[in-house]
DNA sequence: TCTCTGACCATTT
DNA sequence: CAAATGGCCAGAG
């Protein structure tokens, strides 16, 4: 019996909690990783909810490698300097050299 | 049961 | 070039 699949946001923590370590990812990668390009929102809400799971949300930027989310972490820039603390340099709420640290499910994980 | 909101992205006007 | 809109899903009141 396959592993049925369970509702949408728990797919994105289970790649979101794939992300390697010093690298960061997009929603709408996760999104298309999963096969739905446009519901990159839904990825986005599915991490209002990570903080009931282990799950690494401060790896997970926007497209343009801003800190969006960084508001809904404890502080002001605790997401900031929880990447900052795995080499990953953060300027202005947002990642620099951020297709350098960019983590693509869909190469990484291949599917 | 209906309505509303919420960490986005791509396309169109 | 900038602003507006559509699309997706789940949880709470």
């Amino acid at each position: 019996m396959a592993a049925q699949p369970q509702h949408f946001y728990d797919k994105v923590y289970q790649v979101v909690a794939q992300i390697p370590f010093g690298r960061v990812t997009s929603y709408g990668a996760i999104a298309t990783y999963l096969g739905a390009a446009k519901s990159a929102r839904l990825v986005g809400y599915a991490m209002n909810n990570s903080h009931t799971k282990n799950v690494p949300a401060h790896r997970v930027v926007n497209r343009n490698g801003l800190l969006t989310g960084k508001h809904h972490f404890a502080g002001t820039n605790l997401m900031q300097q929880l990447l900052e603390s795995e080499g990953i340099e953060v300027v202005n709420n947002q990642v620099q050299n951020f297709e350098r640290v960019f983590w693509d499910p869909n190469v990484a994980l291949k599917p």
